[in-house]
RNA sequence: GCCGAGGUAGCUCAGGGGUAGAGCAGCUGAUUCGUAAUCAGCAGGUCGUGGGUUCAAUUCCCAUCCUCGGCUCCA
């Protein structure tokens, strides 16, 4: 009896029923069957040694298909667990999934400690057993059999995975002396793993859970192809440069003091003005949007964030409360804004002809956040949000939600980020205790952001748990230059802090009625903001916003006088920049200002000095020729018009 | 906070039980130059901090602080 096989270009073959995908690579092409690794029936992914027993589409999986990277992937990191029980014998195993790049296998070495020197022994280790082209076999095991093999193996963590799961559905993988627990699938043999790099070692809790023991985890990437991975490696290298933390410092952006304290960043001189520019921008386009610029203290009583909730739920684990000498009040660090806003919003009655109110801040807050969460500017314990809170009527909700969704959208566009991310971030509902508010609330703030971001047609992710503990988030997340996951913008309903606030508003009913807020900050903080703006642009910061526009530099001191009367001119024009009047050739000052990635160097000598005249040469893109001193001036204005 | 790796001149890094070295930056002098590094000289460090071992510690040990890679967390 024959299987009729669709193939992905609309094809369809018969094969004797219980074909195998690699007998199906084989019959459409010799060079096919050497590279493929898996194949996808029926939308699932299988190893090719699998009989196929019914009709199905399929797709030969090759290096190419992202879901034939993950089983390659996958599959070396039972590469590596194998390397590890031959060098660490009794070695406990918990779990090793493929990962976006790479894989990983989490261990348990009996508390020996596990370092670089490892790393490179079970690397090589890797290596020569990945020589031997071991088949990954698959075999159907009995719950019962899977919990024997373990319990004798002395592997508890297997064993604790077992037990979740359902009898009849279980299955090993074995290859050369290795045996594990796995669904697969699973490349044809360890012979296809031709590059093998282990990256790092870190702590991972069991199961993801700080009470459980911590696992040594051990990163890794594999490759069909030596020169594959040392592209990757060199890419790796490339991303570093964009680092923002290498940047901020080689561009004297900001700085971090020991004597300050960690987690609290000083905004260098350049880099306030980037800081600034983007403020500036923002305040534009809040105004044009109708909010009301207001400014609150940096501190507020400690009742005020046991009213709001955020005490109960951060007091303890945050910045301890500051107690006045004399009167004993307590003081707490402002961690969010929004409480504060909410008392402006109190100070007279509003009608609900007044609404929506929209009030906006820089508001700079305080976070304690663990030492070890500390990340440049990207995680800090003080930083600026661009936070507004707008209070509104229940039916101006999806409107005034939808509206701040046009404006992060602006942002974005305005400032070049494509790839983000929209994530609805919703409540656990198996965890409700960690959320404050009635069912009801969270399920009308709930569906209102899914309303609004489709009615803009956002294409969103939904992620449980990630709500705040007062109401669900619009949440939009930008990739950093090494790949790590930031939430920048944010938009917030919430239906509990109004309520916690007792704010009100006069109905056309005559009755008082009880506000809807949104809490939003477009750029998130302008920390993280400016932060990942820098690795976007790898410090090639659009014209506007550059800390430094233009340097002139002349061909020697000779025209110091000249140089100097173009920089003053320029300087009167709100044109932001330097004057190398340095002694040193022209082309070590270019060189400079090539490296500080100034966008524009005005070279004048004898040529220029004459008759008003500026030769320019742009960042990156080499001489552009000499124009009169006015005509630069006239078109840098047109560059440099910063974003409406 | 947890696991691992580090901290040597302003920066990037080498070294290593007998009180330190390079390149760049800085300063001084020479040079006056046309599109990515002019030459020479000088200066610069309690080798993160505090203890311990030792005749002797920057080097070995312990603690601590900070940084880096992850984990957990992220109002």
């Amino acid at each position: 009896m024959n299987v009729k096989i669709s193939l992905p270009d609309g094809s369809v073959r018969e094969y004797p029923q219980g074909v195998k995908g690699s007998e199906i690579a084989s019959s459409i092409s010799e060079g096919l069957a050497r590279v493929s690794l898996a194949i996808e029936v029926n939308g699932e992914v299988w190893d090719l040694s699998r009989p196929i027993t019914t009709d199905a589409s399929i797709k030969i999986l090759t290096w190419n298909d992202k879901s034939g990277k993950t089983t390659f992937w996958h599959s070396s990191a039972h590469l590596l667990a194998e390397a590890l029980e031959a060098l660490y014998p009794g070695v406990k195993f918990g779990t090793g999934p493929a990962i976006e790049n790479g894989f990983y296998y989490d261990v348990d070495l009996n508390g020996k400690p596990f370092g670089d020197d490892d790393l490179a022994a079970v690397e090589a280790k890797m290596k020569e057993l990945a020589k031997h082209d071991s088949q990954y076999v698959r075999k159907d095991v009995s719950k019962a059999d899977a919990l024997k093999y373990f319990t004798e193996k002395g592997d508890p963590y297997k064993i604790e995975i077992i037990n979740g799961l359902e009898d009849g559905k279980i299955t090993f993988y074995q290859q050369g002396g290795f045996t594990d627990l796995c669904i697969g699938p699973h490349i044809p043999n360890t012979g296809f793993i031709k590059a093998v790099k282990l990256l790092n070692v870190a702590g991972a809790y069991w199961r993801n859970n700080e009470n459980n023991k911590m696992l040594t985890r051990i990163y890794g990437i594999t490759f069909p192809k030596a020169k594959e991975l040392e592209e990757y490696l060199h890419l790796i290298e490339e991303a570093k440069k964009r680092d923002h933390r290498k940047l901020g410092k080689e561009l004297e952006l900001f700085a971090f003091s020991e004597r300050v304290g960690m987690g609290l960043p000083l905004w260098l001189p350049k880099g306030t003005i980037l800081r600034e520019r983007l403020e500036q921008f923002m305040r534009k386009a809040q105004i044009k949007a109708g909010y009301d610029p207001v400014v609150t203290p940096h501190i507020g009583s400690k009742a005020l964030y046991v009213t709001s909730g955020h005490y109960e739920k951060y007091g303890k684990d945050s910045f301890q409360p500051i107690h006045t000498p004399d009167e004993g009040e307590e003081f707490l660090l402002k961690p969010m804004n929004c409480p504060h806003h909410c008392e402006i919003y109190r100070t007279k009655p509003r009608s609900y002809r007044d609404l929506p109110v929209r009030l906006a801040e820089f508001g700079t807050v305080y976070r304690y956040e663990q030492s070890g969460e500390l990340h440049g500017l990207t995680r800090v314990r003080g930083f600026t949000q661009d936070d507004a809170h707008i209070f509104c009527r229940p039916d101006q909700v999806k409107e005034e939600f939808v509206k701040v969704i046009d404006l992060v959208l602006h942002v974005f566009k305005s400032l070049g980020f494509e790839n983000y991310t929209a994530q609805v971030s919703l409540r656990d509902p198996e965890n409700k205790a960690k959320y404050i508010g009635e069912d009801s609330a969270w399920e009308k703030a709930e569906a209102a952001i899914q309303e609004a971001a489709d009615e803009r047609g956002l294409s969103t992710v939904a992620v449980k748990g990630e709500a705040a503990f007062y109401g669900p988030k619009l949440d939009f997340m930008v990739k950093d230059a090494l790949g790590r996951q930031w939430q920048l913008g944010t938009i917030q309903v919430d239906y509990n802090l109004p309520i916690r606030f007792e704010l009100e508003y006069v109905g056309s009913d005559n009755q008082k009625h009880t506000p809807v807020m949104i809490h939003r900050a477009p750029f998130g903080s302008l920390e993280r903001f400016v932060a990942v703006l820098i690795e976007h642009c790898a410090g090639n910061f659009p014209l506007w916003l550059a800390p430094d526009q233009i340097a002139v530099l002349p061909i020697s001191e000779r025209f110091n006088d000249y140089a100097k009367l173009v920089y003053e001119k320029l300087k009167e024009q709100d044109i932001r920049g330097l004057l190398d009047d340095r002694d040193e050739k022209i082309g070590r000052k270019i060189r400079d200002a090539e490296t500080k990635k100034i966008p524009f160097m005005l070279i004048v000598g004898e040529k220029e000095a004459g008759d008003q005249m500026v030769a320019v040469r742009k960042h990156g893109q080499g001489d552009q020729g000499s124009v009169p001193l006015e005509e630069f001036v006239n078109r840098f204005r047109i560059e440099c018009s910063a974003p409406v």
